[in-house]
DNA sequence: ACCTGAAATATTTTT
DNA sequence: TATTTCAGGT
């Protein structure tokens, strides 16, 4: 570590960086250098001496982590991979696994995701005979995950209706559930180690003589047990350093609560409070027009952002005629900023919601500029991968119920719902699992000669995986998975290449995996590989094997990062705000929060676009500019409407049909081998006229019409 | 038990 | 529109 590091920061982030205090809350406006003051304080406490080990780091997510990691180890020129850094619920999961006998939970528990958990609120709903259409899943979903972050167990809740009461007594069976299948939910995860520090005060000395430097980012974003977990870890000698933005608070609907910056100075007293308002990143007319719209929440803080920036470009509005239009503005302006010198790595399209990217994403692909999705549909959650997984999971506990029946029928082996609902009956008299339910009907020949047959070259098959878990590797033992239950041959059937394509990704992973991590064995090793899945749902899907890309991604998910140029799409009332926020006055200020991240993550230029039609549910819909877009003072934008009359759909579409085939440019094909793809080009004449198309996985091929597709 | 096509349904953000 | 569930036929 160089000496000088430190002269590059202001008097205020120097202040924060070597505080000697306690506690210092750093309320730190958007781009004033927030991360940039955690890594450059953790190097200061190093430089004094502390050692590493005692130093912990949280984040709210997985990307903010590595950035953080991946800054700390720039300006240390150490490694830092023995440093507590990641996530809460990363942290929670290391301290269980660690002290999952005290926490009272089966050494291998399973930590099971949203998905996993609605198929279980499901299937208890089902036994209690619950109609799901007066009472949606999401409901009971919200109220188990409401209650656990507020540290509230099924025990504790006192029930004022019957509405309540049907609520928690769907909360108290969830609960029991869980514990018979060694099934952690996200939330149980900092639930328990909460318990397990009220209970265990040796545990929790321990971790507080551990962790003596504690760091909170994105501080706004806690939710009550967080708030007590980072409460139970500061013992009197601990040093706690608080980073946090309120009005970035955008994770309300989590049951995050900003007014645990104001609850933090009432319990800590002594906390000093410095202000980083001075913005680093963005043009003074971005940083107006941030200023203006968040002036218009009421539950603030209080802060206000300047810089020594010049006022730079105006804030370009669009009004497009259609999504499509939307998106082929972008694309003119990507061309046009490319032309002038920028990377494309410069530039960011942010969205109120994932479904947005798909328009663009298709545009993108036929313009063939590079691009990153980041967000939207997890590769760990799509059915095929949570298919192998699930195998993978029952091999490694054979009392996942869960995983049990999500496999059992596939591939398709004969087991239906009769089957299924007499094991279950089966292991509801037993008081056992489903496998163990199973075996107990093969000794007890209950059902048909058929079945029992089925039923034992399952068992057989489970029990080979098992016999091989020490055998072969961790990547190797997937593939014989694959092998040996056929899936490979399941997914053709359903003519999806990118199916077969994603599982083979899953080996891949895999492999990548145990590179990474060592464990004493191989099952403690498939364990760990599970858990990371579930805590850390990295997007494989990368359209782009190119360092070089524009990035897509949620406003949510942008947050903490900065870019250029940022387009941010869909500014349209009933999006963003999103229709389902507009009711409520809280919900209506968070949007307006989000709209403020989603402002200041430009350091150059930002672009805001709306349709004046969209497609919403199959519908075409007329729609309003958003109510935001009024609050930006108008001397900072310029209305661009140069394209606003002539511009039709499909306008600058070129058609080519023969007698037997009809495309045209764009158009969304699919190919039996090569997947889904966007036509790029036409080549030829007559029997030789063939097609260029820009596959999503493998990138352009010239195919014969005849193998193509509708979509 | 499985397949098929029709009908219903749901659309936010993330660990 | 895209996905999931449901009902009826095989």
């Amino acid at each position: 570590m160089k000496n000088d590091i430190f002269s590059n920061l202001n008097s205020k982030q120097l202040q924060a960086v070597m505080y000697t205090g306690q506690n210092v809350l750093i309320l730190a406006g958007a781009g004033s250098g927030k991360t940039r003051v955690i890594v450059y304080r953790i190097a200061w406490l190093l430089s004094q001496g502390i050692n590493i080990n005692n130093i912990l780091a949280v984040t709210f997510t997985n990307k903010a982590a590595k950035e953080m990691k991946d800054r700390l180890e720039k300006i240390l020129c150490i490694p830092i991979n023995l440093m507590w850094v990641g996530t809460f619920h990363n942290l929670a999961h290391k301290l269980l696994r660690i002290h999952w006998k005290e926490a009272e939970l089966n050494k291998n528990f399973q930590i099971i995701d949203t998905n996993d958990q609605i198929k279980l609120i499901k299937s208890i709903c089902h036994d209690y005979t619950i109609d799901i259409n007066l009472w949606p899943i999401q409901q009971f979903k919200n109220f188990i995950n409401i209650n656990k972050s507020n540290g509230v167990r099924s025990n504790e809740f006192i029930p004022t209706n019957y509405n309540e009461e049907i609520l928690l007594k769907i909360y108290k069976q969830y609960e029991i559930v869980c514990n018979c299948n060694n099934f952690v939910d996200f939330n149980e995860l900092l639930l328990r180690i909460c318990e397990l520090f009220k209970k265990n005060l040796n545990i929790k000395q321990l971790c507080r003589e551990k962790f003596q430097y504690i760091f909170v980012d994105e501080f706004q974003d806690t939710n009550k047990i967080q708030y007590t977990l980072i409460k139970e870890l500061l013992g009197d000698n601990s040093n706690l350093t608080i980073v946090g933005d309120d009005d970035q608070s955008i994770y309300g609907w989590r049951g995050a609560n900003p007014g645990n910056m104001l609850r933090l100075s009432h319990d800590y007293p002594n906390i000093h409070t410095i202000r980083l308002e001075q913005n680093y990143r963005s043009t003074f007319n971005i940083i107006s027009a941030a200023n203006t719209v968040i002036n218009n929440n009421t539950t603030r803080l209080g802060k206000k952002l300047w810089t020594e920036k010049d006022k730079g470009e105006l804030i370009t509005i669009y009004t497009a005629s259609s999504e499509l239009d939307e998106a082929q503005y972008i694309i003119e302006k990507i061309q046009f900023w490319i032309k002038s010198g920028k990377k494309l790595k410069d530039l960011a399209i942010l969205y109120r919601s994932n479904a947005q990217s798909r328009i663009i994403e298709e545009q993108l692909l036929r313009s063939e500029i590079p691009y990153k999705i980041y967000g939207g549909l997890r590769f760990f959650e799509r059915a095929e991968i949570k298919d192998v997984l699930a195998y993978i999971r029952l091999i490694a506990n054979n009392n996942d119920d869960i995983s049990f029946e999500r496999i059992i029928n596939i591939p398709t082996r004969g087991i239906g719902e009769v089957t299924l609902k007499a094991l279950k009956n089966i292991a509801k008299q037993n008081k056992c699992s489903l496998w163990q339910a199973t075996k107990i009907t093969l000794i007890n020949q209950e059902l048909s000669k058929r079945i029992l047959q089925i039923l034992q070259k399952f068992v057989d098959l489970i029990n080979e995986c098992i016999n091989r878990i020490n055998i072969l590797n961790l990547s190797s033992l997937i593939s014989y998975i694959i092998d040996i239950t056929n899936l490979r041959e399941y997914y053709t059937k359903f003519d999806r290449q990118s199916r077969i394509e994603n599982i083979d990704e899953i080996i891949i992973a895999a492999e990548q995996y145990s590179l990474f991590v060592q464990t004493s064995n191989n099952l403690s090793l498939l364990q760990e590989f599970l858990s990371h899945i579930s805590l850390e749902s990295e997007d494989a899907s990368d359209h782009c094997n190119n360092e070089n890309y524009v990035t897509l991604m949620s406003m949510h998910a942008a947050k903490g990062l900065e870019f250029s140029i940022v387009f941010l799409c869909g500014m349209e009332e009933g999006l963003f705000p999103h229709i389902k926020s507009i009711i409520n006055f809280e919900s209506l200020e968070e949007e307006r929060r989000l709209f403020y991240v989603g402002i200041t993550r430009a350091m150059d230029k930002l672009y805001m676009l709306y349709s004046k039609k969209r497609l919403v549910y199959g519908h075409k819909n007329e729609r309003q500019p958003s109510r935001f877009l009024s609050e930006i003072p108008l001397n900072l934008i310029f209305n661009d409407n140069k394209n606003d009359i002539q511009k039709l759909d499909h306008n600058d579409m070129k058609l080519c049909s023969t007698k037997n085939y009809h495309f045209y440019l764009g158009q969304k094909v699919v190919h039996p081998y090569f997947g889904e793809g966007i036509i790029n080009k036409f080549e030829g004449e007559g029997e030789y006229f063939s097609v260029t198309v820009n596959f999503r996985k493998f990138g352009k091929k010239s195919i014969l019409p005849k193998y193509l597709s509708n979509k």
